[in-house]
DNA sequence: AGCCTTTGACCAGCG
DNA sequence: TCGCTGGTCAAAGGC
């Protein structure tokens, strides 16, 4: 995993400054408090959470929970969010984080102990145990719909993912991010080639475009292909390596003539999505799996299909990272796509991650060492200001890890259900054997998602070792 | 034929 | 005003 690790010192000064201008929200590797208080610490921090995911998260300070993980672990740190319609309603009322070092459950295995119905014997955990469990792993994440490489993860969680992983299965043991890219880019070769009809099923358009970056084999510096299906099109209309970025942004808008949804994917070099960030909403139905381009894709059809998948997801819409940029200022939610996005027409799913940013929550928590990087997973319902909003903003949703240098971390996170909002995470250190089971809970008023229509992968990386 | 990506250039905002 | 930076444009070529 070398090619994640670059270790390049640079990366590491910008990591600082980013430290430095979020009041070192970094977790500290030594920082045993994992309390779930949503403190969040200065402006700077919440504009980036607004800007880039328009939420705040839950600091998970993992950095002292280790387990052993099999080498089948090593797969590139992901991190998968499904809403398979499972009814955890027994699991939460609250933030509820699961820590079971000893289970071993794997995506690979197919254990997922903490699953309902499945092993979720344990629901509750004390304070030390969460905090042990979670103390000192960090991880930067990137959000990105179910890839294939998240196959290994749903044949283990697959009861709870009713989504249908097929195409996944193709990369069961997943162990590396360069497996993932090449896998990426073989079936993206398929997908273009044999058109959706090959891979648009229903839940496969679904599936987030992370998914799809990876199918496709992701950006083109891995293959050339088009940004992550989420159903929706997109367009690349630009790439750019931009100041303080490992990697180059690319930009894309959602091909619907009517449609302003952009979004910029940020890709390592193996082709893993660091980041992606949305702006806008979608203001139409996704376009028929078979159809290549919304762009030709009657509006009246769309709406049918979209009905009809309305009608059997029936739940909660994805929160649209429609907010994370507009919070800073865009106007691209306008009521119109707002109305309907809240309606749940079609409004893709959106996960932010900021590998950079800090999403901690208490500043006296702040590591400062610089050496810590840290995910957020969120969803925002696009009605969260970063600024008037901060009391809600408070009621961070999500996951935020520290992350030790060097190491990287996989999180697994199903949605138990579209109304409690809950989500199943599993958190490993490839480096450190380590593993992190949680329970995440996205707060209602932020997001609501569709039963089986949410599936996504974030992939950590080290934000030092780049 | 049409859509896509690529990529250098251009533009606007900011310090 | 200038330089930097992020975002976008648009021509060219590929699939």
């Amino acid at each position: 995993m070398g090619e994640w690790v670059p270790c390049n010192p640079s990366s590491k000064r910008v990591l600082e400054r980013e430290l430095s201008l979020n009041h070192g929200q970094v977790t500290s590797n030594n920082n045993k408090d994992s309390s779930q208080t949503n403190n969040i610490s200065g402006g700077g921090l919440r504009e980036r959470i607004a800007a880039r995911a328009g939420f705040n998260t839950p600091r998970l300070n993992t950095e002292n929970i280790r387990s052993n993980t099999d080498s089948s672990s090593l797969r590139s740190p992901c991190l998968t969010i499904s809403s398979p319609g499972l009814s955890p309603a027994t699991l939460l009322d609250s933030p509820v984080f699961l820590s079971n070092p000893l289970a071993q459950p794997s995506p690979t295995t197919g254990k997922f102990p903490f699953l309902p119905g499945v092993n979720c014997n344990r629901l509750s955990y004390s304070d030390k145990e969460k905090d042990e469990f979670f103390d000192g792993v960090g991880a930067s994440f990137t959000f990105h719909p179910v890839s294939t490489s998240s196959s290994s993860f749903f044949q283990g969680a697959g009861e709870m993912t009713p989504v249908d992983y097929g195409n996944y299965n193709n990369s069961p043991s997943h162990q590396s991010p360069e497996e993932d890219v090449k896998l990426g880019s073989e079936q993206s070769g398929l997908k273009r080639k044999s058109s959706d009809a090959t891979t648009n099923t229903n839940d496969h358009q679904e599936v987030e475009e992370g998914e799809e970056e990876e199918q496709r084999g992701g950006d083109s510096m891995v293959g050339g292909g088009a940004p992550a299906e989420d159903g929706y099109n997109w367009r690349k209309y630009g790439q750019k390596l931009v100041k303080g970025s490992e990697y180059p942004r690319s930009y894309y808008k959602c091909t619907n003539p009517n449609c302003h949804v952009k979004k910029k994917v940020e890709r390592s070099r193996e082709g893993h999505i660091t980041e992606i960030i949305y702006k806008g909403a979608h203001n139409h139905s996704k376009p028929p799996p078979n159809r290549r381009s919304g762009m030709q894709v009657d509006g009246t059809e769309q709406a049918e299909q979209q009905q009809r998948q309305q009608q059997r997801d029936n739940a909660g819409t994805w929160v649209s990272s429609n907010n994370t940029q507009q919070q800073v200022g865009s106007n691209e939610n306008n009521g119109e796509e707002g109305g309907q996005y809240e309606s749940g027409d079609g409004n893709g799913g959106v996960i932010m991650v900021d590998a950079l940013s800090t999403f901690s929550n208490d500043e006296d928590e702040d590591d400062r060492e610089g050496t810590h990087g840290s995910a957020s997973l969120g969803y925002d319902g696009g009605g969260g200001e970063g600024e008037g909003d901060e009391s809600e903003s408070k009621r961070s949703k999500g996951v935020v890890i520290s992350k030790q240098d060097r190491e990287e971390v996989l999180m697994t996170v199903s949605l138990l259900t579209s109304d409690s909002n809950y989500f199943m995470a599993v958190i490993r250190n490839q480096y450190g054997s380590r593993r992190v089971q949680t329970l995440l809970r996205v707060e209602s008023s932020y997001a609501r998602f569709r039963p089986g229509e949410e599936t996504w992968i974030a992939r950590a990386r080290s934000p030092l070792c780049e």
